[in-house]
DNA sequence: CTGAAAGCGCTAACAC
DNA sequence: GTGTTAGCGCTTTCAG
């Protein structure tokens, strides 16, 4: 229950001033020797620790960087957290996470607490590409970094990865199998993962000589129960519009269709070949239970991680005559036990 | 790049005090409902946005609660954390993370930055019970709340599940379907989670009437790595010390795991049953791929969160007088594809 | 209802 | 080297 010393007080203890204590604490100054151990002593002494809060409003720097995202429970996003924070955290910055839960609104909010608390630096994962609220950092020059959705912006820094290559990997995946009719759930076409998932499907199909039937293609919200209400949809019109296969575009929508197949008593791969997003089961290895479309998370993490303390040093130095970066990283499939050939 | 205003610079520009523009802002006392106005619209044109960091420095609170933990890529610790942050949020808290990646020295940093953060609580998930850094929370009466492993002091808050029956129901689900080598890989005994999931194993196994055989118990650090290796070596030696079964204590030593199975070219479950633990298919669902124990993490993550707010508030009117808190989850187990009958 | 003044804890000139 | 002063942006008595 001790209330923390602080600056002023070890300097009156000492007798000496605020100033000379701040200096030897700091040590960026020179500080006589002798004075200097008086106080790392007294510091010790009265159990002083510096109070970053005041310390930020002097310099103005909070050395925070906020991540705002809809769902930190995908392991997707989990990992990409991770690896940003290890980045980032070597320079000293801490990490603010919010989680939307995919709710437009409470992005918003989040938004704009952040700056009020005067972060460093935005990662947005948005999902609500037409958002206001990421303008005020924008036109304050704090930096953002895009994920995952990419609003239409110009200038802009974002990493993602082709989403439109993704599908047509899974799909082509498919048809070497001998798949001629996949079904797919989507998010929406309101973001661009759902957006471009979706168009790089049709342009797939397309190549593959396959005519598009929208009545096996259903559109979902990315979170679990969306998968399995889609699944448990397209299974119930499955007589009048058959598939042999489902290409399911994120974590928990997969994991929520394999659920609902299951509940409809039928067996994966025998009955339905599946292939899903983001599963992230055996991380380092090529081949794991679920066949799925992957997204190189770590890679990813790292890069905005990177991006992040390069903006940052270079907002120090007023240099922010810099190019917005774009980065397409490369999807790739993971084979697993969920698809047969037919 | 426009600098956002100040309260101090709408003030001069309305040719009034900052107090006044203050209290406008912040409602709370009386102000003339003509100057309350001018401050508004004048706050809007310029498009000021309050300092939290100046006004957190004036009341001595961040508003801010951090969370320090070992992994966030774990599913385990994904759901906890974005519980806890749905439940603070609404009272305006937002939320630090750190990932320590399982590393003591880690740990001790992050607390010690956090404290000079001078956050509002703590929720700690330790791999180093005997951390020092954490004491000056203690002393200084922040509220500190202790999840998955739990130090051994006095009057502190815990919420975590009753591990040992964790391995209880495990193993009774093994031997009642016919295993009685039972192979098993734990993290650190050093850390109470792998100290009672392996005490609990004994006791089961005792109970069933089975021998206790080391050889085929293994320790990891919780890592997929570790995870891989430990089975690795027992199948390795699996013809001096054959085992029908193996149970493995968190995701990713598990997910680990089944790679080494699948490497070894064997069959689960038909070579080799497994259990795992925190294995995370299905979410709502009883019934998963994987055979797994788990703990109720969106339970576990709102009594942090609705503890914390608690203190945090009897923080506010200086009533501490109040009993630690500890709470034991029940544990429960998920049934999967991954245990047969022999 | 509003303004002046003081201060949260720290740092950064600027003197000496 | 060290002290003094001022100030980061805000809130909060205390007068008026």
């Amino acid at each position: 229950m001790t209330k923390s010393s602080t600056l002023k007080y070890i300097a009156k203890e000492l007798g000496i001033s605020a100033s000379t204590v701040s200096r030897a604490i700091n040590g960026k100054t020179v500080v006589n020797e002798e004075t200097r151990k008086r106080v790392l002593e007294a510091a010790k002494r009265y159990s002083y620790t510096p109070n970053e809060v005041a310390r930020s409003l002097q310099k103005s720097t909070t050395d925070t960087i906020a991540i705002v995202l809809p769902d930190v429970s995908e392991t997707f996003f989990g990992i990409i957290v991770k690896e940003i924070e290890r980045v980032v955290a070597r320079q000293g910055y801490m990490v603010i996470l919010s989680d939307t839960h995919e709710k437009p609104e409470k992005e918003q909010k989040y938004i704009d607490m952040l700056f009020k608390r005067r972060v460093d630096a935005l990662v947005l994962a948005t999902v609500d590409c037409k958002g206001e609220s990421v303008n005020k950092f924008l036109d304050s020059g704090i930096p953002v970094v895009f994920i995952d959705n990419i609003p239409e912006l110009q200038n802009i820094d974002a990493i993602t990865i082709n989403n439109r290559k993704a599908s047509i990997i899974a799909i082509e995946y498919l048809t070497r199998h001998g798949h001629k009719d996949i079904a797919a759930i989507f998010g929406s076409k309101d973001e661009t993962t759902g957006e471009e998932r979706f168009a790089g499907y049709k342009v797939a199909l397309h190549n593959c000589g396959i005519k598009y039937n929208k009545e096996i293609v259903s559109f979902g919200d990315y979170k679990l129960e969306s998968g399995y209400q889609a699944m448990k949809n397209l299974l119930k019109n499955r007589d009048k519009n058959p598939f042999s296969a489902v290409y399911v575009t994120s974590e928990k929508m997969t994991y929520g269709a394999l659920r609902a197949i299951r509940d409809e008593g039928l067996k994966v791969p025998e009955d339905l070949s599946v292939v899903g997003f983001d599963i992230n089961n055996l991380a380092d290895d090529r081949r794991q239970m679920i066949t799925s479309i992957r997204q190189p998370e770590k890679e990813i993490g790292k890069m905005v991680g990177t991006l992040l303390l390069e903006r940052l040093k270079s907002a120090q130095n007023c240099t922010n005559n810099t190019q917005p970066s774009r980065a397409f990283l490369e999807p790739f499939i993971e084979k697993g036990d969920t698809v047969r050939k037919i």
